[in-house]
DNA sequence: TTCCGTTTTGGAACCGCTTTCATGTATGTT
DNA sequence: AACATACATGAAAGCGGTTCCAAAACGGAA
C-alpha cells in the first residue's frame, strides 16, 4: 500500500509539497501539482483520511443521529443532506436511536464524542439538557432538524403554525365537524412536535368557535397502519363522524383515506383529509399537504453546516451564536379535501 | 481538550496501560483498569477513534453503499445493519449513489479508499468489472446484498426461484392470465435484478403452458407510484384483461392495487396481486407476497462482515474465499391474492 | 543590477493513540 | 527454596499525514 512518502519519491518532491498538492491546502506551483498527482495516479495513491484527521483535526465527517432510517421524513431528511456532503467532499456518519433506548445513550455518550465527527445533524431528537450539553461538550457545530436543540443550530418549520393553518384550510373549506390524528407520546418518545400539532389543531378550532370532543382527537403512531388503526375507530363510530380529519403526518393521512375506503366513504365527498409533510406517495392518493420539503431540508442543513465549519475554521475566536431559522412551508391542494356535502 | 496523557497522569499509571485498559485489548490488572476507567470518566475522556485508526489499522467504521435511502428496501437493510454494527461498537458511514451518475465514480475511487472504512456492505448495486476489483482494491472485507459481486461475499435471495413461485402461487390457484409489472433499464440502472425477476416469470408461465403476451409485460420504476401508473394502463385494457398481477416488488404490488380501486376492480376477486418484498404496508393492503426480510438481511450481513473482520485479524495468511450465502424467503399468503372468478 | 515582497519548498515537530519489546512481578511446580 | 511460566507494566517507536518555520526561488520595481 503506497504511502505518500512513495508519491513524494515518485515525483521528486518532499512529502510536504505532495501534501498540499494532494490536499489542496497551501500554496503549490502548478508544476508541482501535476508532478505530485501524476505520481499519486501511477502509484493509485489516496490520502489517508486516517492520518489526515489526526493530523489536522479535520475529518471531513459529518454525523447525523436520526430515529430511525426507515420512515419517509427521516430518510428524505438523509437523502438531502447525503447529496450535498457528498458533493462537498464530506463523508456522513449514521446513527440511528430508536433501535433500543440504550443505543440512545451509548450514541451520545461514546460515538458521538469519538472525535471522528467534524459536526452533527440531529435529526427530530428531544433531548434532555445532559443530553444536549453532552453533545455540545464535542465543540463542534451542531444543528438540530425538527427538534430544537437549545443552544445549537436549528432549522425546524413552525409546526403550530403549520397545524393551525391546516386545520384553517378545513375550516375555510366550510367543515366544521373536524377530527385530528396525531402522535402521542404512548407512541414515540418524541412528543413535543405531535403536541405542538395538536395544540394549532385546538387554537383553530377554538378560533373558529367549532367544537372539539375527545373522541375527535385520537392518536395512534406516525405510520400508515397506526393510522389506519386508528381511523378505523374514528369513522366506524358513525353517529358523531367527522367530515374532515387533519392528520399528523401523510403517513397518517394515508392511512385514514384507506381506512375512509373501507367504509366506503368517497373522499373528499364525505370525508376531507389533510396531512404535513409531502411524502411522495401523496400524488397517488391526491392528498391536500403541507409540504414541508425534507429533501431540501436536509440539504439545506448540511449546507448551514458546511458553512459553519467553513467559518469556524476562519475565526475560531467568534463565540458561537446559534442560529433558529424557519423553513418555510408550502400548502399543495389536491383532490382529498373539498366542501363538505350537504346533509 | 483531555488526551490520554492527562488520563495517565492523573490514574498514576502509564500511558501503554491506560491504552490497553480502556481499549480492552492486552492484559490489565482489574486495580489498573478500575484506574484508568475512574480517571477517564473523571475527565470526561473518550478515546480518539481517529487516532486509533492510524495507530492501530482498525477503523471500528463499516462503509454501506447504496442506490438510495428512500426505497422501503434499501432503509430496511441499513436499519438492519446499523442496529447490529451499534451493537458491536461500529460507525456506520452512509453512501448513496444515486445522487447522480458522477457521484457513484467519486464514491467508488475517493471516498472507499481513504482508509477509513474496515470494511464494505454493498446494497443492490450492478457494478462494473473494472469497479468491482476497485472496491477488492483496498483489502477489505467487501459484502453484496442483492447485486452480487464477484470475488466479493455475497448474501442474497434467489430471485428467480422466488418469482418463479410467486407465480406459480398464481397459477395453483388456477389463474391463467397473469400479468407482470417489473423493473426495466429504464428506469433503473440495476437492471439484473428485474431481469431475473421477469424470467423466473416466464419460467413459471412457460412450464404451465400459459400465454405471456407483451400487453401483459409491464415495466415501471420500482415506486408505488410508477406501478400505479403502469397498472392503470395495463388494466385500462378492458379486452384481454388478466385476472392476477405479479408485481416485482410490493411497492409495485400496493401500486397496482390502488390501480385497480380505480377501475372498481375488487381485489382479490376481480383481480389477484402479488409482490415481493414483505413491505410494511403489505398488511394494511392485504397483500399477499414473498417476504424477503430486508432488515434481518441487512443485520446478517453485518454479522458475516463482522465475523470476516475478526477472522482476518486472526489468521490474515489465509486466502480470501469469497461465500456466497442464499437467504430464504418465506410465502406470506394474505387477501389480495385468491382463486379466480368463475367468467 | 540590486533590492524587496511573494510564492514555493523542504525539514521536522507533532497529532493521539497502539503495540512491540524488555523488564518486573505474581503464580505455580517439584 | 529454586525455577519455569504467565501476566502486568512502561518506554519508545511508529501509524501517515499536516503544518510551522525558515530558507530558497521568483518576479517585478527602482
Amino acid at each position: 500500500m503506497a504511502g505518500i512518502k512513495e508519491v513524494a519519491e515518485l515525483s521528486g518532491l518532499s512529502i510536504a509539497t505532495v501534501s498540499r498538492a494532494l490536499g489542496g491546502k497551501g500554496s503549490v506551483s502548478a508544476k508541482s501539482r501535476k508532478l505530485a498527482q501524476d505520481a499519486a495516479a501511477e502509484l493509485g495513491f489516496v490520502l489517508s483520511y486516517a492520518a489526515s484527521s489526526l493530523a489536522s483535526g479535520r475529518n471531513h465527517n459529518i454525523g447525523i443521529v436520526v430515529p430511525g432510517v426507515n420512515r419517509w421524513f427521516y430518510s428524505s431528511v438523509i437523502d438531502g443532506a447525503a447529496a450535498v456532503l457528498l458533493e462537498a467532499g464530506y463523508d456522513l456518519t449514521l446513527y440511528t436511536t430508536s433501535q433500543n433506548e440504550s443505543h440512545r445513550a451509548t450514541i451520545l455518550t461514546d460515538f458521538l464524542l469519538r472525535k471522528r465527527l467534524d459536526a452533527v445533524i440531529a435529526v427530530s431528537l428531544e433531548l434532555t439538557e445532559a443530553e444536549v450539553s453532552q453533545l455540545l461538550a464535542i465543540h463542534r457545530p451542531v444543528l438540530g432538524i425538527g427538534g430544537p436543540l437549545p443552544g445549537a443550530d436549528s432549522l425546524r418549520v413552525n409546526d403550530f403554525e403549520l397545524a393551525k393553518r391546516a386545520t384553517d384550510h378545513l375550516i375555510g373549506l366550510g367543515h366544521t365537524r373536524i377530527a385530528h390524528i396525531g402522535g402521542d407520546h404512548e407512541y414515540d418518545s418524541d412528543f413535543k412536535l405531535p403536541r405542538t400539532r395538536r395544540s394549532g389543531y385546538q387554537m383553530a378550532m377554538e378560533q373558529a368557535q367549532l367544537p372539539t370532543s375527545e373522541a375527535w382527537q385520537r392518536s395512534s403512531d406516525f405510520t400508515v397502519q397506526g393510522a389506519y388503526v386508528t381511523a378505523r375507530a374514528l369513522l366506524g363510530d358513525g353517529l358523531m363522524r367527522p367530515t374532515a380529519v387533519f392528520a399528523a403526518s401523510d403517513e397518517m393521512a394515508i392511512g385514514t383515506i384507506l381506512a375512509a375506503r373501507d367504509f366506503g366513504l368517497r373522499v373528499p365527498e364525505e370525508l376531507s383529509v389533510i396531512g404535513i409533510d409531502g411524502h411522495e406517495l401523496g400524488e397517488v392518493f391526491g392528498l391536500t399537504t403541507f409540504d414541508q420539503k425534507p429533501r431540501e431540508q436536509g440539504a439545506l442543513a448540511a449546507r448551514r453546516i458546511l458553512a459553519r465549519l467553513e467559518q469556524s475554521s476562519e475565526d475560531a475566536a467568534v463565540a458561537y451564536q446559534p442560529v433558529a431559522e424557519e423553513f418555510p412551508t408550502e400548502l399543495v391542494v389536491r383532490r382529498s379535501t373539498a366542501v363538505p356535502a350537504v346533509e
